[in-house]
DNA sequence: TTGAATACATACATGCATGTATGTACTCTA
DNA sequence: TAGAGTACATACATGCATGTATGTATTCAA
């Protein structure tokens, strides 16, 4: 029916085709709605070829957490990282309607024992990628500033918190007050990055930065 | 099979055993696995007396909410309310195993037209409770202070992300650096207490408080 | 006290998601 | 190029959740 095309290529694209299927139903539709049925109308094949490819949901769903995991993480591994650029980088990933994907699985995880059975390791894994271990610089500033690392934990369920609500709106738009907490955000981290940084290199960085205390509104 | 009850004293009862059921399954086991069964077998009632008293479980989700909001916010309306309090109110709440259902209730209104059709007036009307709104003498201050307002919604929705974190562990424990997240917000909520109190009667608040910058670790 | 309404209980029918089993076309390998 | 393996497609069977319809016991109201 199709050009000629070899097994490998098939393959990797009638899988991709169920990752991206399965990925959007979870977005648009969540976890109860999204069934192998709707995936593969999603996806323009039969459940035949899901079936062959995947021994179950579950088995799909870690392909969709790894690709998830890959377009978010990608350009995370910064040398130079400090806490403001982790929260931008952070800030253009979390907003992604994608993200709601994830949590539908992070829940899912935890409901399904069958599905976290499989899963739940992988989601591990992927917690792993979001700690102050994964940004090494950080982490080395965070030993002589535990502050630091309570500012980096308190962004983090912050912009979690701030994902919920996108993902839980009717349109997937965040609530009002979004511009402010994100405001905020950022000027704590700022605050924090010029305290570590001016202790680091004790008077050539004060000068040029923000003081700490600086809360401008 | 009982002794004698009054009809009404025989609804209420079954009703509540049925809102308690639905709960605990949400709670225990999410949304998706959480059917008229299920909620049935729990309650120790029959189908037959849930299809009685509730025309679907979007119905009977509509008490469940009312039940677990009556619970989270009783006590809230205090007129001297400070935004340490409120977050100390909040820390009171958020770590609930109910809580959960509550996500999950969210994240089905969002999945599920049918459910949402029925439920989001209901959700909404909740947000309206979380709003500085609800507490007249922090949102009056909040008028002189934008800042105020902007630490009360970074705390409302890092509360939530740690309400998530919960909700997703396998346990519903906490994540590691919890307590490190809530001190910060205990601080961070203390020094804006203070900024606003300062200015509020000019000089006599500054010495019995600790000052707004102080960030001790 | 007697009819009516309420509060259930039971049974049946329907729809849907999943799993399995088998058939077919294509591709790779020897 | 011929057999074998791969990549599907189709059909059937099963299980489960829901809705409905009807039966029964209890309570209420006149």
């Amino acid at each position: 029916m199709n050009v000629r095309q070899t097994h490998t290529q098939r393959s990797t694209a009638t899988k991709s085709k169920l990752v991206e299927a399965a990925t959007a139903s979870l977005v648009e539709r969540g976890y109860g709605a999204t069934t192998s049925v709707e995936i593969c109308r999603r996806a323009g094949v039969t459940r035949g070829a899901f079936n062959h490819h995947y021994a179950s949901l579950g088995d799909l769903y870690g392909d969709v957490l790894d690709d998830l995991y890959a377009r978010f993480s990608s350009g995370s591994d910064d040398p130079r990282a400090t806490l403001q650029s982790t929260l931008e980088q952070a800030l253009s990933v979390y907003a992604l309607p994608e993200f709601k994907a994830v949590l539908e699985l992070w829940l899912a995880c935890r409901n399904d024992e069958k599905l976290g059975a499989g899963l739940f390791a992988k989601v591990a894994a992927c917690a792993t990628r979001f700690e102050p271990s994964a940004y090494p610089h950080l982490a080395e500033r965070f030993e002589k500033h535990p502050a630091g690392e309570a500012v980096y934990w308190l962004i983090f369920e912050t912009i979690i918190g701030l994902a919920l609500a996108r993902a839980t709106s009717p349109m997937g738009e965040g609530p009002a007050h979004e511009a402010v907490v994100i405001e905020q955000l950022l000027t704590m981290a700022r605050d924090q990055d010029a305290v570590m940084c001016a202790k680091e290199n004790h008077n050539n960085a004060l000068s040029s930065q923000p003081g700490p205390e600086a809360n401008r509104r």
